[in-house]
RNA sequence: GGGCGAUUGGCUCAGCGGUAGAGCGCCUCGUUCACACCGAGGAGGUCACUGGUUCGAUCCCAGUAUCGCCCA
């Protein structure tokens, strides 16, 4: 471990003033390079795995997609988990903050798919010599599924590496040695490992049930990933008919907009309290066209306000059929395949000749053609009453498809979440409560959707590029699989590949003939990968030794959106393995918002990369601006405040530059040893008073950044420092030179010093170039592994002065600038007269400031008078000037 | 439809039961030996609206409006 020299060890010498190196002129251009190198070479943000458990903070970090972009976003809430990082490894804590990229998942398929120009074809075999394209071609290439995924696997790799330039010119103190990829091995042991186990508990099952289908991607989709969208519909009134016997003695008019899902019909309902359906309850009517007879049923989920209040129940339309199904206890009458097109046999119970040319007409057509060819079959019966009623209604999308979801009856994967069971649930939402929220408001969307939840986590998904589940099936004498009679994989084994490698007692020889066996061919949804982010990047049985260190982590920095994702899956996964929370708080970065108080969008065009931001502003200037953001609350995208901080950071580095050149600073005066302020060094009224309200800052700043308030921080900072630089600085300048002899010049070196090196520790955290740019020239090893500021640094001074002193004399100063300017004189003018009158106690106070006022000022004779008490000066400090 | 958050000077935001704050922008002045990527001074707001609680409300409560987000 680097340890800074005079930071860690007392016997080391301190630097004296010709080892210091103060440039003439001082610029923050270009400093993000050197020291990025500096740190990268000298190890300064390498985790000590030795460190015990109680010295070590260890983080979450959330792995970015590598197969999108990066945008202001990221840059904004990953600073925020920088700041805190580095506030808490100078607090002493060994920081664990690893760095991981997400590359598991559709995006990357996606955006393989486009830059090769390629398409997974999994009936394919292997071919290891099979040239790889690098540019797309006219059509999409069928490639292989291992050839995909070694396309998938190359282009995340350079994906990667542009991520972490980026991430290392913003400063990030992440120490990279403990990197993971979603995709990689270590994920995917760990990603298989949990989903046995999960298994062995019974936590994770199969089952053929109803499933939200995304037709495009051919493959299940979970709640979390649902959204809706407004989409127009039209209502189609359809004529039902109740018979008696032969005859029809009554018709039944159902408004629905979905009339193609006509022969999947298996009910009606109605609400139990509508009068007028109450004689047809147990009764059956007769769908038009197909002529199938369906019982009408009661269901409070039926609403009498919408169409004619009854409803006609198809499998399936949306997840409230579904729901009817099950609790209904009806007939299973599916017509949507995996394609998104009406299958070509007709469902069971459609038997009529009339029904079956019917359904003919429609086998194989997409829904939208099937809904045309239905409407005209209805109107050529006479079965469509009225003309198509337009209206517009909330469809169910998968978040990333762009075409409505289906529900498809298919055997999946589900992990339980509590959504089926309400002693889960209640775990769960008491884990929601055990978590620290950053801040606390945000709790309340974690508590929201576990208590929404209708079913337990689908985990399976009908892709390639993704971690495949580590289960085979026996097959029958009839080659038929046995999915009741999983074979699991022995964890020794893992990672395994069960599309290539054999079933534990078979033979590859023996895959898919009768008696052999096959692969799961799923792979588990991205997020039940990524829920297990703190084991990977922990060592979970990996390297037991450090996730005894690490885990349960301190602190999940990410989005709100994904709160219901991968914050919940995270501790699902926790709460199932481990029976803890992962980590103990969660720090939630808001959104970054254009000037029109949008969500930065790309699609709006004019989005400014990363990296042009921090070449244009600087990092720490972007940083400035981040963290000037706080926890949970959307922020609007402002170059102004990245000005603001650029200009800070220039601040810093001139008054650095004043400071540290005075004649006769010696770095025995920016120790941080008490001794080093002592009432015999610091002499002045003036400089004992800048070191009280020191202290009063160092209380607040230390307080805001330890409830992860940084922008409380950064603003008490900030302002202390310009009020140092503006009056204190001024006032003791010419006394500082010398110009009133020793004691009273060391009493301000001293001061200026200490002072120096507490605010650029305080700044660390945020702008880490500018202050370790400066903490180099008078100090040895890095600002960022230097002590956090204490008010013992202050030494027995602080306590006993009184730090109302510097801002009355900080008024009086104002009084002199004031009669300057409106005299249109330079602040350098001299004065002749200057009567200060006030309180009593003002005046005492201010007496003992009074050669600094003058010096400052240019005062040749400075009077103050006390004001009698109630006397119209009695309320504050009044200055008036003779030029 | 339910929930959460926001609404403070032109802009971005703090604040808080006791007659409003910062930075930017704006205006005026100043080539001061740390800083012109500067310094000094100044103007500018009935704290969204309507009720209520209170001696007193920007701050607490209720409702309304607008905006954003989450969930149906």
């Amino acid at each position: 471990m680097e340890q800074p020299a005079s930071d860690r060890d007392p016997s080391a010498p301190e630097r004296n003033a010709a080892e210091r190196s103060i440039p003439d002129q001082p610029t923050i251009d270009g400093i993000e390079d050197r020291w990025a190198a500096a740190w990268a070479e000298q190890g300064t943000y390498r985790f000590d795995r030795t460190a015990p458990r109680h010295r070590v903070f260890s983080i979450d970090t959330p792995p970015p997609t590598v197969s999108g972009s990066l945008h202001v976003g990221h840059v904004f809430s990953y600073t925020h988990t920088d700041v805190i990082a580095r506030y808490r490894r100078m607090l002493g804590k060994e920081v664990f903050y690893p760095m991981g990229w997400d590359d598991n998942g559709l995006p990357t398929e996606r955006r393989v798919q486009n830059f090769y120009g390629v398409r997974c074809d999994p009936s394919l075999p292997y071919d290891a010599d099979a040239a790889l394209p690098d540019s797309p071609g006219k059509e999409q290439a069928p490639v292989s599924r291992r050839t995909f995924v070694e396309l998938c696997e190359r282009l995340t790799a350079t994906d990667e590496q542009v991520f972490e330039q980026l991430w290392r010119r913003l400063g990030l103190s992440v120490d990279w040695s403990f990197g993971y990829t979603t995709i990689g091995h270590d994920s995917r042991v760990a990603s298989q490992r949990a989903f046995l186990r999960n298994l062995a508990r019974a936590e994770a099952y199969q089952a053929e049930a109803p499933t939200l289908w995304d037709v495009t991607f051919r493959t299940a989709v979970a709640q979390a990933e649902l959204e809706d969208r407004e989409r127009p519909g039209a209502y189609h009134r359809l004529v039902f008919t109740h018979h008696d016997g032969a005859d029809p003695v009554r018709e039944v008019l159902v408004d629905t907009t979905r009339p193609e899902l006509l022969p999947a019909c298996v009910a009606l309902v109605a609400h139990p309290d509508d009068p007028r359906y109450a004689d047809l309850f147990g009764t059956t009517v007769r769908t038009p066209v197909f002529d199938v007879e369906v019982p009408v049923k009661p269901h409070r989920l039926a609403d009498p306000d919408k169409g004619t209040g009854i409803a006609m129940v198809c499998t399936f339309g949306d997840p409230t059929d579904v729901t009817w199904w099950r609790e209904l206890e009806l007939d299973t009458r599916p017509v949507i395949g995996w394609d998104g097109r009406l299958i070509p046999v007709p469902p069971p119970g459609l038997d009529s000749a009339a029904g079956r040319d019917a359904y003919e007409q429609l086998a194989g057509s997409t829904v939208h053609a099937a809904r045309e060819t239905l409407v005209a079959l209805l109107r050529e019966a006479g079965r469509l009453r009225g003309e198509p009623r337009p209206i517009t209604h909330p469809v169910k999308f998968f978040e990333r498809g762009d075409r409505p979801l289906e529900i498809v009856t298919t055997r999946q994967w589900y992990l339980r979440n509590g959504g089926r069971d309400e002693a889960l649930r209640h775990q769960l939402l008491r884990r929601g409560t055990e978590l620290n929220w950053h801040p606390e408001s945000m709790a309340v969307r974690y508590q929201n959707w576990v208590s929404g939840l209708t079913g337990d986590w689908l985990v399976s998904r009908q892709r390639f590029f993704g971690v495949p589940f580590p289960v085979w099936y026996p097959l029958d004498d009839a080659g038929e699989p046995r999915y009741d009679r999983v074979i699991a994989a022995d964890e020794s084994t893992l990672p395994v590949d069960p599309s290539t490698d054999p079933a534990p007692g078979y033979t590859e020889g023996q895959r898919g003939k009768p008696g052999g066996f096959i692969g799961d061919p799923d792979v588990m949804d991205t997020w039940a990968t990524s829920s297990l982010t703190p084991q990977i990047a922990g060592g979970w049985e990996r390297d037991p030794d450090l996730f005894a260190r690490v885990f349960p982590m301190d602190l999940r920095p990410q989005a709100h959106e994904i709160i219901r994702t991968w914050l919940f899956a995270t501790v699902v996964r926790s709460d199932a393995e481990h029976a803890t929370l992962p980590w103990s708080d969660v720090a939630i970065s808001g959104w970054i918002l254009d000037p029109d108080r949008k969500k930065m969008s790309k699609s709006k065009g004019n989005v400014v990369t990363p990296m042009d931001l921090l070449d244009q502003h600087g990092s720490d200037a972007v940083r400035y601006w981040a963290a000037s953001g706080r926890l949970g609350v959307d922020t609007a995208f402002d170059p102004g405040q990245m000005k603001i901080g650029r200009r800070l950071a220039v601040k810093i580095l001139n008054a650095s530059r004043f400071v540290l050149g005075l004649p006769g600073v010696t770095s025995a005066m920016t120790s941080r040893d008490p001794a080093g302020v002592t009432e015999a060094g610091v002499t002045e009224a003036l400089d004992r008073a800048l070191l009280a309200a020191l202290a009063e800052e160092i209380d607040a700043v230390s307080a805001a950044f330890a409830r992860y308030d940084h922008t409380r921080g950064l603003e008490t900072t900030e302002t202390f420092f310009w009020s140092f630089c503006d009056d204190y600085l001024e006032l003791v300048k010419d006394r500082a030179y010398g110009g009133r002899g020793d004691a009273p010049a060391t009493s301000a070196r001293v001061t200026l010093a200490r002072a120096l090196s507490i605010l650029l520790r305080q700044f660390a955290p945020i702008l880490p170039f500018v202050t370790e740019e400066v903490w180099s020239w008078w100090q040895a090893g890095s600002i960022h592994r230097a002590p956090w500021p204490g008010i013992d640094e202050l030494g027995a001074v602080a306590p006993d002065a009184d730090p109302r002193l510097g801002p009355e004399v900080a008024v009086v100063l104002s009084g002199l600038r004031k009669a300057k300017t409106e005299a249109k004189l330079s602040m350098r003018s001299e004065v002749a007269l200057a009567v200060v009158t006030g309180p009593a106690e003002s005046i005492a106070r201010v007496k003992l400031a009074i050669e600094d006022l003058k010096a400052a000022g240019r005062v040749q004779a400075l009077e103050l008078h006390a004001a009698a008490a109630g006397s119209e000066t009695d309320g504050g400090l009044r200055v008036s000037v003779t030029i």
